[in-house]
DNA sequence: ATCTCTTAGTAAACCGCTTTAGTATGTTTA
DNA sequence: TAAACATACTAAAGCGGTTTACTAAGAGAT
C-alpha cells in the first residue's frame, strides 16, 4: 500500500475509526451511517453515539470505496466534441445541474470529432466505473454498446433504433429559417453546413430543399457546401468566397461555429455586401443579440434537452428502462 | 455485494479471471500487467501468456479499485464559477487535453460565485478521491486548504501567500485598456466592474486609476460601479443608464459577461450613441471580431493559463512540490 | 558439502466500504 | 415449558486491484 497524501500527519477518519472509538461494529456504523439504522435494529442510543462520533471526527465517506463495493461511481461521463463550444457548455452546465441534484457528479471531455479519441475517452471513463454517459457522438459507438453502458445520444444518432435519443425537429427549424431569408426577399440562398453525413445535418439540409422547394425556388447542388470539421476556418472561408461568386442573397449556417467563423468573412472582405445579405443560423449566439448584421437564429431549448437527457440517463441507471426518442422545438429568433 | 450491471450475462474479466486462465497468481498477472515483469523476475513466456490472455478476454482494468489501493484516483477536479462562460470552457477544454495526456480524467462543476456551492462540490469532490485541483475561488477555501488537497487557484487568489497562483497582469492590462480609450478621445470613462472584493477585480480598478492619473484625467467615483453577480442583468442595465446621465464617452467592462450585456444595452436603448462612445473589455469574445461596435478587448492567454495551472498542480500531486505564482501578459487586440 | 545468489514466482494483507448470514439474549405465544 | 419471534447487534466475505514478505529450486562459489 502507498501511503495516502494525509498519512504523514493526520489520517481521514473511516468507519473502522469510528467503530472503534464507538464500540461497535463496522457494520453497525455503516447500517448507520446510511440511515438503515431502525430497519436494522440498532437502538436510538448507539444510533446516536455513532452520529455524534462521526460527526466530531468530521467523517467524510471515501466514496471509492463505497463505489467499488456498490458497482455504482454515482458519477455520469458528458462527452462532446468540443466543450468549448458554447452550444455544449451551456449543456454541460445544465447536465451538471441536473446530476448534481441527485448526487452524481459529472466528467467531461471533448472527442474533436475524432471517433478512436472517443473510443478512447469512453474506455477512460468505463474503466472508471462511470455509471453512464451523455454523449454527442461522432460515430456509430458499436463497442460501447455491447459493454452495455447506459448512455444518452443528443444532437446526433447513429442508431437505426431512435432510443435514448434527445433532439429537436431538425428539418422543420431548417425550413422555418430558410422561409424567414426568403421571406426577407432572398432568391438565392447558401446553405453552410458540415459533416453532412451526421444525420441530424442531413434533416437540416432536407429542410432547406424543401423550403425551397415550397416557395418554387431551385435546388442548386452548388450552393450546397460541405465544410470539413478540421479545416473550419480554411474551408468556410473558400464556402463563402464560392457562394458570393455566385451572388448569393442570404446564407443559412448549420451551426453557431459556421455562422460565426462565416459572418466574420463577409465583414472582412466583402463590408460593401454585409447590409445586402440576410444571414440565418441554427443555434443561437449571445452576441447575436446585439451584433451586426443582425442574424436569424434558431435557440435550441437547451435547458431541456439537459434536463431530458440526464432524465432518460436515470431511467437507464436506476430504472433499468430504455426511454424512446424526444424530439424538441427551437425557437427562431427574427432579427 | 449488489449485482454489477454486467453480471447478468456478461463478466467482466478481473486479474482474477485472468490468473486462473493462465494459471499463475494474481499477483503476477498484476506484475505483468503494469509493465513490472522483467523487474520482478517473471519470465518471458509467462508474460506473453498473461498479456496474451488479457488481449483475448479484453481486459480492462477497473480503474476505481486501483485508486483505492494506491491512493490516488488520476482524476482532477475543475471548478469555475460558471462552465458556460466562454472564457472558462476554453481553459476547460485546454485542461481538459493537458490532463488527459497524462492520462487523468477531469470532473468539472460551477460555483455560482457561491461559497456554499463551492464547499459542497469540493467535498463531494474529495470524496471521489480527486488527486487535485484547478479552481478559480469564490471565496477562501480555508477548509479545504486543511484537507491538504494539491490545489491551484487562477484567475483569482485569495490566500495571503500568492502560492500555485496563474493569473495575468491584471493592473497593467486594464491600464493599457483604459489608455487605449483615451488614445481614441475619451475624457470620461465609465468603469463596469463587479465583485470589487475579488483581488483581480482590484487591481483592474486600480489600472484603470493609474492610467486616468498618469494623463492628468480626474477619478470620479461615481464613475465606476460595482455590479452584484447575482443579479447582473439589472445591475448593467441601472450602471449604463446611470453612467450615460453622467455624459460618459468611454466603457471599460471588467470581464466578457459585463461586455457583452453592457453592448447589447447601449445598442438596445441609446443607439444613436453607439458610434460615439468607445468600447473597452477584459477577456476577449470571439464575436467581437466581427460584432459591431468595435471593442478593444485583452485576450487572456487561455492556452498558457491551462498549461500552467496542469503543470503546478502535478507538481504538487506528483512531485510534492509547491509552486510560487505565474503571471501572464495579454494581448490586447485593438478593434 | 555447505553457503549464498539468482530466478521465478506466490500467499495474504490491505485500501474502505457494503451486505449476507449469522448469533445471543430476552419476550411472547401455544 | 418449549417453540417461535423480536431485538440488537457482528463476523466475515466480497468489490478488484497493489504490495510486502515470503518460498522453492537451481547455480556458483568456497
Amino acid at each position: 500500500m502507498h501511503l495516502n497524501r494525509f498519512s504523514s500527519f493526520l489520517v481521514r477518519p473511516s468507519i473502522k475509526t469510528i467503530a472503534e472509538q464507538s464500540g461497535v461494529s463496522k457494520t453497525t456504523v455503516s447500517f448507520v451511517l446510511n440511515g438503515r439504522g431502525n430497519e436494522k435494529n440498532i437502538s436510538a442510543e448507539t444510533q446516536k453515539r455513532v452520529l455524534d462520533i462521526a460527526q466530531r471526527l468530521n467523517y467524510q465517506p471515501n466514496h471509492l470505496a463505497r463505489s467499488l463495493s456498490m458497482g455504482r461511481s454515482y458519477t455520469i461521463g458528458f462527452v462532446v466534441p468540443d466543450i468549448s463550444n458554447p452550444f455544449f457548455s451551456k449543456i454541460a452546465r445544465l447536465v451538471e445541474h441536473y446530476a448534481e441534484e441527485r448526487g452524481y457528479s459529472v466528467m467531461v471531455a471533448s472527442t474533436d470529432e475524432k471517433p478512436e479519441k472517443e473510443q478512447k475517452i469512453l474506455t477512460a471513463f468505463t474503466n472508471r466505473q462511470i455509471d453512464g454517459v451523455i454523449i454527442a457522438p461522432t460515430t456509430e459507438l458499436v463497442s460501447s454498446k455491447i459493454a452495455n453502458l447506459p448512455m444518452v445520444n443528443f444532437d446526433r444518432n447513429f442508431n437505426d433504433k431512435d432510443d435514448n435519443f434527445v433532439t429537436i425537429n431538425n428539418s422543420e427549424t431548417a425550413n422555418q429559417l430558410t422561409q424567414k431569408l426568403i421571406g426577407k426577399g432572398c432568391q438565392k440562398i447558401g446553405l453552410v453546413g458540415l459533416s453532412s453525413f451526421l444525420p441530424n445535418i442531413n434533416e437540416r439540409i432536407d429542410g432547406y430543399k424543401e423550403a425551397l422547394t415550397n416557395n418554387g425556388l431551385f435546388i442548386n447542388q452548388s450552393l450546397i457546401i460541405d465544410v470539413n470539421t478540421n479545416l473550419i476556418k480554411q474551408d468556410v472561408e473558400s464556402a463563402i468566397h464560392q457562394l458570393l461568386k455566385e451572388e448569393v442573397d442570404g446564407f443559412l449556417f448549420l451551426n453557431n461555429v459556421l455562422a460565426a467563423e462565416g459572418i466574420w468573412l463577409v465583414n472582412k472582405h466583402y463590408p460593401q455586401l454585409i447590409d445586402k445579405i440576410k444571414f440565418a443560423s441554427f443555434d443561437n449566439l449571445d452576441v447575436f443579440d446585439y451584433a451586426k448584421p443582425k442574424v436569424t437564429s434558431a435557440l435550441q431549448p437547451g435547458d431541456e434537452i439537459a434536463r431530458n437527457c440526464v432524465e432518460m440517463l436515470f431511467k437507464q441507471i436506476e430504472d433499468k428502462e430504455q426511454s424512446g426518442s424526444i424530439r424538441l422545438s427551437t425557437t427562431i429568433i427574427e432579427r
